[in-house]
DNA sequence: GCAAAATGTGAGCAATCCTCGTATTTGTCA
DNA sequence: TGACAAATACGAGGATTGCTCACATTTTGC
């Protein structure tokens, strides 16, 4: 699941090491020198390996970063999944759902990484379509929590509104760690009222 | 100012030519087969000029989609200056600014480049600063009016707020071309009541 | 009409992704 | 254990593409 664009199915258990050290290089790389600085010769260096067996865990280039996005957006979904799981109402909603931005905020200010890994995907043209999909994902989890709150709201509604308030949640996030650490603060605060009026409004 | 980054100051009258009919050939590029479809050769080639004339007049490839991006950046940022500038009172302003949205939206979907370009833009790492400028330049304008009508509210807050909600018009946008036209008219709605409800907040 | 400055040209350099033929290691069976 | 086969590792080099630079051509100023 985390790499599913293998080369061919290897004998499990070494080349799973192999493939957390390339991603743990990739990581390392990538947050050294930006989103930009992952070059796979040197990828395979400095993880101890030759150009030719990365490219046999690795079918290419998109298939490292996507490695390396899909890693980070199974735990944003588990954390989503788990603090909206007890929400049994609005008000339990709006207290999860601004708890979870906090979360995630504080990630995004503690590991800048995630925000260069982002950059990766989306300078990759084949990439680019996962951040849609994440945010579709995200927004289902929300949506499934609203429709059992409404239950006679429009649901392609409900679930338009799901999709746009986890989408511009990640757009804040990359803001947010953008700016100075105060306006960061304001931007999320905002991003907060937004979206909790939104999901609470009648 | 939409070609900052000439090599020379050339003899005016020729060069601005040339320099529209590159822009012109790359936009043609990019819209027929994407922000990952440009290239220099191609780009000098079709245009009928040398990759050594294209070089003078652009210093890189970043400066070429750097221009693409500023052209249609001012086009809005004077769309919005303008949608702005009558609004006297608050509801004139939400006003203002949903029709701003949907003319916005009208144009991403009458003319997908605007899309495309925006992904050149983030697939080059000198330039993925563009995105943020663009949204303060916007934001700047919006926080300009609401200053006007709310003189006692914390000017930090409104310029965060100002910020976020174009921003996140950005995003928005991006989002609602990128899914099928009923869910993407269902997102827009969405944007524009959070953003009014944020703007018209007391 | 000529020299000098400005502009145009495209072969080729350099960086980078990725392939493929070969070498090495691992696994299996007599 | 030894020998053979299958899986894995290797890295030189092919292919693409951004960009340079030495030289050719055109324009300008007198």
């Amino acid at each position: 699941m985390t790499e599913p664009q293998m080369r061919r199915a290897p004998s499990q258990k070494r080349s799973r090491e192999r493939v957390d050290a390339i991603l743990a290089t990739a990581t390392d790389m990538i947050a050294k020198a930006g989103s930009d600085a992952l070059r796979m010769s040197e990828l395979a260096q400095r993880t101890g390996i030759s150009i030719g067996s990365l490219y046999q865990y690795f079918p290419d280039k998109s298939a490292v970063v996507r490695a390396l996005a899909e890693r980070s957006n199974e735990e944003s979904r588990a954390c989503i999944a788990e603090g909206l799981a007890a929400a049994a109402s609005m008000e339990a909603l709006a207290g999860a759902f601004a708890s979870l931005v906090d979360t995630y905020y504080g990630l995004f200010l503690a590991e800048p990484v995630i925000r260069d890994i982002w950059s990766a995907v989306q300078a990759d043209g084949a990439l680019r379509a996962m951040e849609v999909a994440e945010s579709r994902r995200n927004g289902a989890l929300l949506a499934a929590r609203l429709k059992l709150l409404r239950p006679q709201a429009d649901p392609a509604r409900i679930e338009a509104t799901a999709l746009l308030v986890m989408h511009l949640g990640e757009a804040t996030m990359r803001l947010a760690v953008s700016v100075d650490r105060t306006e960061g603060d304001r931007l999320v605060e905002a991003y907060k009222r937004m979206a909790i009026r939104e999901l609470t409004a009648p």
